[in-house]
DNA sequence: ATAATATATCAGTATATCCTTATATAAGGA
DNA sequence: TCCTTATATAAGGATATACTGATATATTAT
């Protein structure tokens, strides 16, 4: 699941992040996304295209604009990945506790009182 | 947040998302996670350092054991976060859709039919 | 004590990432 | 045509990552 790689790891930038949370209020320009950033045009660029790549965002060509917005599909598939995790933790994790929780008691002595020095 | 931006890594590789996987289906120790990768011991270390920074998983002392699980919080972090995004796809996207389905029609036009050669 | 097992850490290397500046390309307007 | 604006790409450097093999540490068994 390569593409998983590139998604996750897109996600993981803050400013990648950023501009989709800006992406999330409507489409917006290159120029626009940069705006609100301390950084140069290319570095939004770059992230940009990390976004595309990774399926997060789709770009259109308006003139010499091209405005930005974010794709469905792409962050359906983290979610579904995602959707894995959470059932797991929703569901079964509480039955899992109480199984711990009757080991834990029983737990082999684990002779932490006679440690060296 | 620099914290999701260690999570969001953290689930940017596919050994780490395939311990995540195994871990859903309960706990397990180092050496039961080295056994399904061809990686060695320290790369797997490693990578459950990597996931417990990122507050992923947890790790409870067992003798010399160190099992690992699934941990609730951070799961829930990232899930908050992309709730966002979810919301702006499921919710207010066809209305956006709508609204550029209008402009759309209306664009300048491009004269892509004068391209230079 | 000594050895064996489970795990962590270190040092080194290859590759990837994120930024910058400089430059290329393409469209629109004078 | 020439100039400007919007964006992309290239080159380079600093830092981070993902491994490996070697070694350190802690716990348990002998």
């Amino acid at each position: 699941m390569e593409n998983l790689d590139t998604a996750f790891r897109a996600l993981a930038d803050p400013t990648r992040r950023a501009i989709l949370a800006r992406l999330a209020l409507g489409e917006a320009t290159v120029m626009e996304l940069v705006k609100p950033f301390e950084l140069t045009q290319p570095a939004i660029s770059q992230h940009l295209k990390v976004l595309e790549n990774a399926g997060l965002i789709t770009r259109r060509v308006e003139g010499t604009k091209r405005p930005c917005r974010l794709a469905k599909e792409g962050v359906a598939e983290i979610d579904h990945w995602l959707s894995m995790l959470r059932k797991v933790l929703a569901k079964n994790y509480d039955r899992l506790d109480e199984i711990l929780a009757d080991v834990k008691p029983a737990e082999k002595e684990t002779k932490k009182g006679r440690r060296k020095k």
